[in-house]
RNA sequence: GGCGCUUUAGCUCAGCUGGUUAGAGCACCGGAAUCAUAAUCCGGGUGUCCGGGGUUCGAGUCCCUGAAGCGCCA
């Protein structure tokens, strides 16, 4: 069986779980699932980065180790992604002895490679706040030209500090050549040519140890260096799959890693070059989406309108938040979250039009024939091109998924519902029970309860629980547990003359105003 | 400061290599229908396609320029 491999970042323990978290979490998890459906072997990773100097100094304020600190906020993940219906194949953690080995192996393999040597890097430190300060966040806090803390605004000095470097700049034609010949390697385009101009623009070498902290991987043969973030962070995605044990892991490469637009160059740049420089295959594809603000503004803690997972789920199915997020925003820009829009979304095509298409036909069913399906007639021009509409929707939902364009995807399946809902007025099967024209009576109800089972099956990945409420009716029998396979259920007519279906009952109650 | 992107109906956006009356969803107004979660279906837009110049038989679509917003880098 072909093998499908899709990652989330691991998420920093320093960080409650948030919206951010939940979304691409949610993304990789449809893909997943969708990826399920097409009988492909997937494996689906997600986890946590543990290791770092703010893990390493918040335990300590609280006056324990970091392992007990990321023990709790591990524990919050590990609750959360159930609730939200994430099918998840395996849980990384940084600190595990699988991922110390993975990174460790991949430290040998970028030195055997030559392509680490030992250097002094500089950063600035703050001595009253023991904090280290790079230029980099100097900059951002506007305190570079000063030369002070951002903290507390006294000066900061200049220290150099021996580390580790990969060669990272020995990789740059080879980085742009490979981006040049994989279009689909860094979506969407835009970022693609973000990091290509920065390539393009000359890579440095990168510090890849700090002796300033022990929170951390130590460095193979030089046990007073700790493996700093990236190598260590990154190589998450092979160790999540058995590395160093499996010297190359039959899930490798991946299909797709989902990042946040963030974390972009640690993705698109180094991860490439160290893969390059350790002789492994480059991931398929690097998908990096947007932020999300709420009710038109910036999440942050000051403002204390960060959303949390669980009040969210307090307030809405898990599915109907799925579903929100991917729908609302193409995946890879910027979006807002509001509750008006949200009910908005949920009531016009989750309510009025998928539910209700379901309920209506049901209803039809269950008044006129007793839920049976029955003989049918002979089939019309209308209810080929329903058919055929159902049909395109597959291929075209096949090919969308491909690109992550799951905004495209919902809008095609909607296209189909509402195709749906025109075909009920175009036949008007009422008129139909009251002229006695059965066969076409019949006809028209089995296309429509077709047409909702292979839109349910569509659906399936993005909503899984409310999809198995919606398929438990139409197949008359608890689907919940069901492998659904477009093989075995994607195909139009698998539904047999006489089969009865359930009584309505609604999937998607309208939210009041 | 450098590079790039965006600016199209009230809102969110689609419009590939330039070519008939510029589109979708939502919202809004009117009508039809009654199977249904008062849901659905049909009809309804005189939009300076950001401004200004240009190329062309012809530009929302190409070029130059200005404005506003955004991204990456410095």
């Amino acid at each position: 069986m072909e093998s499908y491999y899709v990652t989330t970042p691991i998420y920093y323990v320093n960080d409650e779980p948030h919206l951010g978290h939940m979304y691409t979490t949610i993304a990789a998890d449809v893909l997943a699932r969708y990826q399920r459906m097409s009988s492909r072997d997937v494996f689906f990773l997600t986890g946590v980065d543990e290791h770092g100097q703010k893990v390493e100094q918040a335990a300590e304020a609280r006056g324990i180790e970091p392992i007990e600190l990321a023990d709790k906020v591990v524990a919050r993940y590990k609750s959360l992604w159930p609730e939200l219906g994430v099918s998840n194949d395996d849980f990384i953690r940084t600190s595990s002895d699988r991922h110390k080995a993975g990174v460790q192996a991949m430290w040998r393999r970028l030195e055997n490679a030559g392509t680490i040597y030992k250097d002094f890097y500089e950063d600035w430190y703050c001595v009253p706040c023991e904090t280290y300060w790079p230029e980099t966040q100097l900059k951002d806090a506007d305190c570079w030209d000063a030369k002070q803390c951002p903290d507390c605004k006294r000066d900061v000095e200049k220290i150099q500090e021996e580390s580790y470097f990969f060669r990272l700049s020995a990789f740059q034609d080879q980085l742009i050549e490979h981006i040049h010949a994989n279009p689909d390697f860094i979506a969407p385009v835009s970022r693609r040519n973000e990091v290509l101009s920065f390539v393009e623009s000359g890579l440095r070498d990168l510090s890849v140890s700090r002796t300033t902290f022990s929170w951390g991987v130590p460095v193979p043969g030089d046990e007073k260096h700790v493996i700093y973030v990236w190598i260590d962070a990154l190589t998450n995605y092979l160790s999540g799959l058995g590395f160093p044990e499996h010297d190359l892991p039959k899930q490798w490469p991946a299909d797709v890693h989902l990042i946040g637009k963030d974390i972009l160059r640690f993705h698109a740049i180094y991860w490439p070059c160290m893969l390059m420089a350790a002789g492994m295959p480059l991931p398929k594809r690097i998908y990096a989406h947007g932020w999300w603000t709420v009710e038109g503004e910036k999440m942050s803690k000051s403002k204390g309108n960060a959303l949390r997972p669980a009040d969210l789920l307090a307030e809405y199915d898990a599915d109907v938040l799925r579903y929100f997020l991917l729908r609302e925003v193409p995946f890879g820009q910027d979006g807002d979250f509001s509750f008006s829009a949200l009910k908005q979304r949920y009531n016009s095509e989750l309510a009025n039009d998928v539910g209700n298409l379901l309920n209506r036909s049901l209803s039809m069913l269950t008044k006129y024939n007793g839920g049976v399906l029955a003989e049918l007639g002979e089939e019309t021009d209308m209810d080929r091109a329903l058919i055929a509409d159902v049909e395109a929707m597959q291929r075209d939902v096949a090919e969308l998924m491909d690109k992550q364009a799951f905004h495209l995807v919902l809008e095609r399946i909607n296209v189909v519902v509402r195709h749906g809902n025109r075909y009920v007025e175009d036949n008007a099967p009422w008129a139909l029970a009251k002229t006695g024209d059965t066969a076409r009576l019949n006809t028209v109800l089995y296309h429509l309860v077709e047409t909702l089972r292979l839109v349910a099956v569509q659906l399936s990945p993005f909503m899984p629980e409310k999809m198995n409420q919606m398929l438990s009716q139409i197949y008359s029998e608890d689907v919940s547990g069901t492998d659904l396979s477009f093989i075995e259920h994607g195909g139009w007519g698998l539904l047999k003359v006489g089969h009865q279906c359930a009584k309505a009952q609604p999937v998607f109650p309208r939210m009041d105003a």
